[in-house]
RNA sequence: AGCCUCAUAGUGUAAUGGUAACACCCCGGAUUUUGAUUCCGUUAUUCUAGGUUCGAGCCCUAGUGAGGCUACCA
């Protein structure tokens, strides 16, 4: 049995540059590090990242490179230890493993104070008691540059003094800040005299109320790299223009090493949100159920969603490492899903709009049972044994008063083949007032389980069935995309005008007995119909089963216009 | 408006001055007790205009288009 298609680690421009940095003898080891803010949820665009920074380390870890889980919490505000549990589960399910080197800015906080200290005796930095609107103001705009505040020109004593007093707590937040000294005109915004620290009174889920003052990520970032000796700082697109300031800081302080900042494309999706605001305005809305809903593209969604992470890690060597901004077809990432459960899933039976088949001539060939392969393709999932009497659930869909041409299935006189079992031939059937259809009736034909049709019988489908006797009611969740655009960011209504009113459809389903007994997480294939997982928060063995839908399979039968 | 970055089949990527390719999607066929999988096949690509060069997707210039930047967020 092969595995998935697992893609070749491909190269790319950072892992250009690592290789020639190691050729080069400029890095004996590559350091490189994923850094999250504990502010929410990550989702499938962190898992890309985790993906290059921790596939980097294992690519190089025959020279003792390794990769660093580090928080960015320099925002007490917004952060929380539920984060940080969070983040951790979540990359260690994605497969990687941060070893001992598990960091915390927060633990920096003393190093960083002392770099500002540093800078402001070098004259590179300076209180500022401009409010933050004065600030805005005179920090000039895109065509003219800024003008100096009073503030600018204080002496390094007094500056040392202020600074003093702001980590003391004699201030009150937003009274003053710290500022970089360095170019009031530079056409790179970040560079006129950017914010280094704040004061906030807030309790901070790591260092408690020993500080109120707080580094801004553009200052400790680059600290925190070096203070990690990070060789390679890899970040998202959206911090180009940071790189300066990134630089500068390294080059006016006292730090061992100087790391280099490369930046990538972020990962878009086509029919997906990414953003954080975004996904925590559905999630407080109420359009989902929570950071874990199966439709968001969060790790802890996707989990329960069913997607297996060899699946996502596939996805991302798949998509690589570009300075594109492009949007990914989730086509890309479907089809990584399939693959990955097409190899890993064993095949159960499950009718989703059942509809019951009575055998009339059942006591000719009577089974208590039928024994069936739990793959296809691969005989060492062994096989198990099914339940089955005169009475079956089918598939409404699989059953047509009146065939269309090409139509293989059931229909007043066809035969068809219960999936492991008997050739059966339909004999008649009842409709209500509605003509809808309530019953099938039919015969089986004896001798024909593990048989080839008899000659002169056309049975061209097999399909699947849950025994009346045996079966058992499922809640199954059908989940769809959640938008209906390709670009919900861009809909002219806003995101939330563009929900998908269908992503998630309830159905009560017959399931064969077996699945009702099977843990919360269980991966599956429903014969002929997806992929569907045993949902991780409501499924209960044995006293209720329910399912979410992982993935499609997919169909070209309705793809051709079949119905 | 200024600065920075990017541009290769429908989508994502490769080709590192020497025959434009891979995966997904799409379409067709074979196999199939899943209209799945697997296998085989088909279509289609270098944003535009100049320049350098024996030779340019790649280097240079200009244009066009897209993204980012004017937070005491990260």
């Amino acid at each position: 049995m092969s595995d998935s298609t697992s893609p070749p680690a491909k190269l790319d421009f950072i892992r250009d540059i690592i290789a020639e940095d190691l050729a080069s003898g400029k890095h004996s080891t590559i350091i490189t590090r994923f850094p999250p803010e504990p502010n929410g949820y990550l989702h499938i665009g962190h898992a890309k990242s985790i993906c290059l920074n921790f596939g980097i380390a294992l690519e190089q870890a025959s020279s003792g490179s390794k990769c660093n889980l580090r928080f960015d919490d320099t925002n007490p505000e917004k952060e929380d230890v539920e984060y940080v549990e969070s983040i951790k589960a979540d990359v260690k399910w994605l497969g990687f493993d941060w070893a001992e080197n598990l960091y915390f800015a927060s633990n920096y906080f003393s190093f960083f104070y002392d770099c500002a200290v540093h800078l402001i005796r070098e004259g590179k930095a300076y209180v500022e008691s401009q409010s933050a609107e004065e600030m805005r103001a005179s920090r000039g705009n895109l065509t003219t540059a800024g003008t100096p505040s009073p503030g600018r020109s204080r002496s390094v004593e007094e500056n040392l003094d202020l600074f003093s007093r702001m980590k003391s707590g004699e201030f009150k937040e937003g009274e003053c800040v710290l500022r970089a000294k360095i170019d009031l005109a530079s056409s790179n915004m970040n560079l006129r005299d950017p914010v280094l620290y704040r004061i906030l009174n807030s309790l901070h889920h790591n260092t408690g109320d020993a500080w109120c003052i707080y580094p801004m990520y553009d200052f400790a970032h680059p600290l925190g790299d070096a203070m990690e000796q990070v060789t390679h700082s890899l970040c998202t697109l959206e911090f180009e223009n940071h790189r300066p300031l990134y630089d500068w800081v390294i080059d006016h302080c006292p730090v061992p090493v100087k790391p280099r900042q490369i930046e990538f494309a972020r990962l878009n999706l086509s029919y997906t949100i990414m953003s954080k605001r975004k996904l925590l305005e559905l999630v407080q809305g109420g359009n989902v159920s929570g950071w874990n809903d199966p439709r968001l593209p969060t790790i802890s969604g996707l989990r329960r969603r069913g997607y297996p992470p060899e699946a996502i890690v596939n996805f991302c060597k798949r998509v690589g490492i570009t300075k594109f901004n492009g949007t990914t077809d989730v086509a890309l990432l479907e089809f990584d899903v399939r693959d990955a459960l097409n190899h890993s899933a064993p095949r159960r039976m499950a009718v989703l709009d059942p509809v019951k088949v009575v055998l009339s001539n059942w006591v000719e060939e009577p089974l208590n049972a039928v024994e069936v392969p739990n793959h296809p393709q691969n005989p060492e999932m062994g096989n198990r044994e099914i339940p089955i009497s005169s009475e079956v659930w089918i598939e409404r869909e699989d059953f047509m008063e009146v065939p269309e041409k090409k139509f293989y299935r059931l229909g007043p006189g066809r035969h068809v083949r219960l999936k492991g079992g008997h050739i059966i031939r339909c004999t008649d059937y009842d409709k209500d007032a509605a003509g809808v259809i309530t019953l099938i009736r039919a015969e089986i034909l004896p001798g024909t389980v593990g048989a080839d049709s008899p000659v002169g019988i056309e049975c061209r489908a097999a399909i699947h069935w849950v025994d009346v006797a045996t079966g058992v009611d499922a809640e199954i969740r059908l989940y769809d995309r959640l938008f209906t655009v390709e670009d919900p960011d861009a809909a002219e209504g806003g995101f939330l005008s563009v929900i998908n009113p269908d992503s998630l459809k309830k159905v009560t389903a017959k399931i064969e007995p077996s699945l009702a007994r099977v843990e919360a997480g269980f991966p599956c294939q429903f014969d002929r119909t997806g992929y569907f997982v045993a949902d991780l928060a409501d499924h209960h063995p044995g006293t209720q089963p329910v399912f979410n839908r992982t993935v499609a399979l997919k169909d070209s039968w309705v793809k051709k216009g079949g119905r």
